[in-house]
DNA sequence: TAGATTGTTAATCGATTAACAATC
DNA sequence: TAGATTGTTAATCGATTAACAATC
């Protein structure tokens, strides 16, 4: 009874990693403890925000004190499995696969990439730092023999629901599809849908109205761009 | 007077890019007319949100006939900018940043980017896919010269805020930023942080949660993870 | 005309912000 | 104790959803 299970919600989980490599910084730092308004300040946020998104994610500060480092950083691992960390396949060794192959900033968050795949020849048997590539075909094979929970889908856009399908029956429970594609998935498997184009169209969008706010004569209630 | 400047919301502009694409494609194979239901469908969304946004970014329908695919098209165009064509500077030719300046995404969404820049030896004097790599020494110049307006900043976290200064100071008016730090920017100058970690975060813990609702037994009120 | 689809107005939901009480 | 900081409760804001009117 009353486990309370506070839903996080979608925007404090986004902002997870912020907190998370900040806080870490700071523990490195030898700073035990911190603010709300210090972690606001360096974060660019509101400290109302730092204190209700940590209070969400469960953890909990002292008045008068601040936050114990330390602590909040295993709550975050905790909630991310980032200790235990979630190993990962990618599928799709191009080059937008090859950099997120490499890319150092999951390894700080619990993910581990431990292994490319591809149907191309050429790029099948090489080694990315020290990371293989292997054929599509070995990948249900080596998925189940390691237990592997996270499939990153780097495939060029017609490939991808059958990629999808390749992971789904090698047992991989989540999806992080960098594909545009809509991926049909049975309903225990979780896809993380990640669109660069996204936050294009916000860049874009909100220069054109700065644009447009320099260009209009003033004195109009010119307000807010978004 | 009377202008209503409906401002757009962020949700909405993030899901330009999808409209943008699927109208594109239904162009190409020849209907000239969707509804939203459609729309819907094939997005994965319900069919008011989707006449939600295409009002709200300046789309109108025909009732009983629907959408004006080359009229939707166009609408987004003048929005985004996508006709005349917004071109970009890369600096920061890493793995990340070499993958960013090959991508063929954006293209379709009108950004250009046009060239890359970094500090590396190695680096500057190639051309990766056409694209040359300039010295960051020659940014400035070659910025105002043509008069660019958007910058990626794909550089190392640590040279980050060095990198912005630069873009800044060679007039650019929107800052793409892939590295993880906040940057101080003067006001006029529109920046867009991406962190693709943030999608990490949502992804980890929704599989953590699916997990936890598979385990525990059943009965309880397990409702619906996020 | 009848039916399908858009567009509008209202209701709900969730996230952010504000005010202030609790507490080390 | 007094002051600083967290935590809670309420108010506001914006986005989503629902119901239905308008219209080709």
């Amino acid at each position: 009874m009353s486990e309370k299970k506070r839903s996080l919600g979608l925007p404090t989980i986004r902002r997870i990693p912020m907190y998370y490599r900040l806080l870490l910084k700071l523990y490195e730092e030898g700073h035990s403890v911190v603010s709300s308004s210090f972690l606001a300040e360096a974060l660019g946020l509101e400290s109302i925000v730092v204190r209700k998104d940590l209070a969400n994610i469960g953890i909990a500060g002292k008045p008068k004190i601040g936050f114990d480092t330390r602590e909040s950083i295993q709550t975050i691992d905790t909630l991310m499995n980032s200790r235990d960390s979630n190993e990962a396949f990618l599928i799709g060794v191009g080059r937008l696969g090859e950099a997120l192959l490499c890319y150092k900033g999951f390894e700080q968050l619990g993910l581990h990439i431990i292994a490319g795949f591809d149907i191309d020849p050429e790029k099948i048997g090489n080694r990315i730092q020290g990371k293989e590539v292997f054929d599509v075909k070995e990948l249900p094979r080596l998925a189940q023999r390691m237990n592997i929970q996270i499939g990153v889908l780097c495939v060029a856009e017609e490939a991808a629901q059958h990629a999808a399908d390749i992971l789904v029956e090698a047992g991989i429970k989540g999806i992080w599809n960098f594909t545009p594609s809509k991926l049909n998935v049975p309903s225990h498997v979780v896809v993380q849908r990640e669109d660069l184009a996204e936050g294009l169209a916000v860049l874009t969008v909100k220069l054109n109205q700065q644009k447009q706010a320099l260009e209009s004569p003033s004195g109009n209630n010119q307000h807010s761009l978004i």
